[in-house]
DNA sequence: ATCATATTCAACCTTTTGGTTGAATATTAC
DNA sequence: GTAATATTCAACCAAAAGGTTGAATATGAT
């Protein structure tokens, strides 16, 4: 079985422009699908796809009212992505601290060996 | 001409499972293609390829020594990645502040005809 | 009831992804 | 030199992404 993890689904969602334009939009308050695809030059059906691959990842609603559906903005799964991101930060941190201690360690040797 | 931007190439890298853990093991240091690919229950060939789409989102630097390669890591895409994820928690935030404005505001009016 | 609007579903196409295997290339070891 | 090692390149394949068009569905307006 294939198994996709959340941030699997996340960053793919964030890997396109358009998805990327249509999260940055719902920042702004709910909206309906036709007012989202509106901007773009491209199909209503190929925003829908776009929508699906967010509501995949959590990171759009849909509220349903008559045949109006409404869109709105979940923020929760980019706490994931940023913890991701942030880990790796930390992680070369600590190894170029690591390096630097062990170039001071070289100098006191150095240090040592000319008094 | 199909445009795609560093931001693209970014998260479409960090997309993948075996590339995150890829990046993950650079982060302590230097290692050959096959060191990496070692782990991984695939093909040499498959894991040359993800390190070719960490290259291409610039995340991972090659550095040729004779017939061995040598990977290493380079956070610095990161940062815009990073930085995008934070601009929205940002407009999320903005979006919120104005909403409680708006109902103290309402709170005020109600107690305006009230007293 | 009819017509228009909002949206999805289905079928199709092309390109990209993620994997395979087998051959080519370059370097190192003997 | 010959053999082993490290790596890529090329061809192939299946599945997913990103788009299209046309039909279906559901709701709202007249």
């Amino acid at each position: 079985m294939i198994m996709q993890n959340a941030l699997d689904h996340t960053m793919t969602a964030l890997a396109d422009p358009t998805r990327r334009a249509i999260l940055q939009r719902l920042t702004k308050g709910e909206a309906r699908v036709t007012e989202i695809a509106d901007p773009f030059d491209m199909s209503l059906n190929a925003v829908s796809k776009h929508i699906k691959i967010l509501e995949r990842a959590k990171l759009v609603r849909r509220r349903r009212a008559g045949r109006d559906h409404f869109l709105s903005y979940n923020p929760k799964p980019l706490d994931a992505a940023s913890t991701w991101i942030e880990k790796q930060r930390v992680a070369w941190n600590v190894r170029l601290d690591r390096l630097e201690q062990l170039l001071a360690a070289e100098d006191e040797k150095a240090k040592g060996r000319k008094s």
